[in-house]
RNA sequence: UGGGGUGUCGUCAAGCGGUAAGACACAGGCCUUUGACGCCUGCAUUCGUAGGUUCGAAUCCUACCGCCCCAGCCA
């Protein structure tokens, strides 16, 4: 027995361990993940993504990677290739499981005949204007189309010549029998097929005829014989077509749909519309800005695949709506990095020192641990001379209460090199600070003092005549407001964050950072995880994405004051 | 006014008739050659509201209230 606490279970895996134990599906798991190749895949296609492959990972089962790609004037082949991309990145595998209900195609016309035939399915040739009236409201019942009671040869005849490419878009559709006057729409009479002469990205132009998302799931998760289809709320209304579907058909598997609520995150939106909306109307550099919470957006920015498996971890699981704060995915990333980065110092805002007491051709190696607690990951070598860069943030004339950086009259340490006194600050004629003259103590080499004195700050520095150039781009939230979308009244756009990128050209950089290869992260010691950007980093210039900051008790501490 | 869901700390989220887990946030303290990390302490006498059943209710019953989704030939 162990002390340690078993983490609870989420509803769906109790289910599907209730599922195991009476043997539902002879012991067998099987999920998919089924996304529309419509767009690039975001950070809650992540929480689906780790659902149904951890829950198949953790009972032996399996979960198949399928693209609903029943709607050829939406789908595009980029977007597979960009899905399939982003769900290995994030760590998981299908293995040979990849299927397109595409490829189900020639099944799916096969049952719509079988459907026919039972005179559960017919062709009705009302408009789709009139198909709408037809269907009644929210309160009232729908009416019988005309057509409802055409016979199973004129179905069979007209579904046939539908396919045959004999009709305009638009004429006929294939619909289920069921029930007009049903309290669920989703159950009066629902569309099975449209005529779309539309070339698809896979299979061309086989087809003018396209099944529907609700009639193609059900039978798509048959064939490939799914136990748990999971999906998010807004299908719960659909569940009983799902149903009414397989048991109609009588296909020898029929899994169970459950239904888990999608995330949402504090100050951006989630869906795949308005996101494409700022990829198109250019707020945003691309679908992999990594101010964007796609995927690929948080690849670039420097999130690993850990830290989001980890997230989705800790945000649960449940049916009721709910809206994380963009707090704990940060704290996500800076949970793995902490462990992981290697630490290294840079300098945003560069404040020349001269340390005046330092002879001047002088230059002396120091050694610094590449991380505090980890002794494995080694040290690096920084070479101290008469003149440094400090953060420019790290000097105040006249420093409030507590400040433990550097001001006139004050000694802090240079991280891991010598103990520094201000002595003169010099200004430009706007009374601008341009240079620091300080005096360090011989002594103190490595960072402390022989006589034990106690010095509470800590700067970072680099060496004015060794340091290298980079630019690093600095990324805050997209969104200035919680949540963008609360206010119907304007616009979600209206609402994004002026100040989301900040890009620093001149920053200086230690030089053992020129070694830095393309998705190396590191922490700058007291400022934060910092990613080397793949895309616009070349041999002569080095870009670095600030993938989050550092907690910062000083600028809290600031603030409230 | 139809149908389907859902209401537990600021935010997520356990709990399944035996007397409110955990995480993030927040507050205070310790530690510190990163104001980071780490560590310690505190943080729902109360579970949408009102009744009822019970020795005992967040858990069962009744009524009410709030919020979300559904009227694509989108998924």
């Amino acid at each position: 027995m162990t002390t340690t606490q078993e983490k609870s279970r989420d509803f769906i895996r109790t289910i599907i361990a209730e599922d195991l134990k009476n043997n539902k599906h002879g012991g067998r798991v099987v999920t998919r993940f089924p996304p529309e190749p419509n767009g690039f895949l975001h950070i809650g296609h992540a929480k689906s993504i780790c659902l149904n492959f951890g829950v198949a990972l953790e009972n032996n089962g399996v979960c198949h990677m399928r693209f609903d790609d029943t709607n050829p004037s939406k789908e595009e082949l980029a977007y597979v290739e960009a899905i399939k991309k982003d769900v290995q990145w994030l760590g998981f595998d299908w293995g040979a499981n990849l299927f397109f209900a595409s490829d189900y195609f020639e099944q799916l016309y096969d049952y719509g005949i079988q459907l026919i035939k039972m005179g559960k399915a017919y062709v009705c040739s009302l408009s789709a204007d009139d198909i709408r009236q037809y269907r009644g409201t929210l309160t009232e019942p729908g009416r019988e189309s005309p057509f409802r009671n055409r016979s199973v040869e004129e179905n069979l005849d007209l579904f046939t010549r539908m396919r045959a490419g004999e009709f305009a878009d638009g004429t006929h559709v294939l619909r289920a029998k069921i029930d007009m006057t049903s309290g669920n729409i989703n159950m009066r009479d629902p569309v099975l097929y449209r005529i779309l002469h539309a070339s698809h990205h896979r299979t061309g132009d086989t087809w003018c005829l396209y099944p529907m998302y609700d009639y193609t799931h059900p039978i798509s998760d048959a064939i490939e014989g799914i136990t748990h289809s999971l999906c998010t709320l807004e299908f719960e209304d659909h569940r009983p077509f799902y149903d009414w579907l397989l048991d109609t058909l009588g296909t020898p598997c029929h899994p169970q749909q459950i239904e888990f609520a999608r995330l949402n995150l504090t100050y951006t939106v989630m869906s795949k519309r308005k996101l494409l909306q700022l990829v198109n109307e250019k707020y945003v550099s691309g679908w992999d800005d990594p101010r964007m919470l796609t995927i690929s957006g948080l690849r670039r920015r420097g999130y690993t695949p850990a830290s989001l498996r980890g997230f989705c971890d800790t945000i649960g699981l449940a049916k009721r709506e709910s809206s994380v704060e963009m707090g704990v995915l940060e704290n996500a990333i800076r949970n793995d990095l902490n462990d992981t980065a290697p630490r290294a110092m840079a300098v945003l805002h560069p404040l020349k020192v001269i340390i005046t007491n330092y002879p001047e051709g002088r230059e002396e190696e120091l050694a610094i641990d590449n991380h505090p607690k980890n002794p494995e990951m080694g040290k690096r070598q920084v070479t101290f001379c008469r003149e440094i860069f400090i953060e420019q943030d790290d000097f105040m004339e006249e420093p409030p209460k507590k400040f433990f950086r550097l001001a006139p009259g004050q000694e802090v340490r240079l991280r891991a090199a010598y103990l520094i006194t201000c002595d003169k600050v010099i200004k430009d004629a706007d009374g601008k600070v341009t240079e620091l003259h300080c005096t360090y103590d011989p002594a103190s080499r490595g960072g402390s003092a022989p006589d034990g004195r106690k010095v509470k700050g800590t700067l970072h520095w680099v060496s004015a005549r060794h340091a290298i150039s980079a630019e690093i781009r600095l990324y805050d939230r997209l969104f200035n407001m919680e949540n963008p979308e609360a206010d119907k009244e304007t616009n979600f756009k209206s609402h994004l964050n002026p100040d989301s990128l900040q890009i620093l050209a001149g920053c200086r950089l230690e030089p053992a950072l020129a070694g830095a290869t393309v998705s190396d992260r590191f922490q700058f010691e007291r400022l934060g995880y910092f990613c080397l950007d793949c895309l616009d980093t070349s041999p002569g210039k080095l870009v670095f994405n600030r993938i989050v900051t550092l907690r910062d008790s000083w600028e809290k501490m600031e603030k409230s004051n």
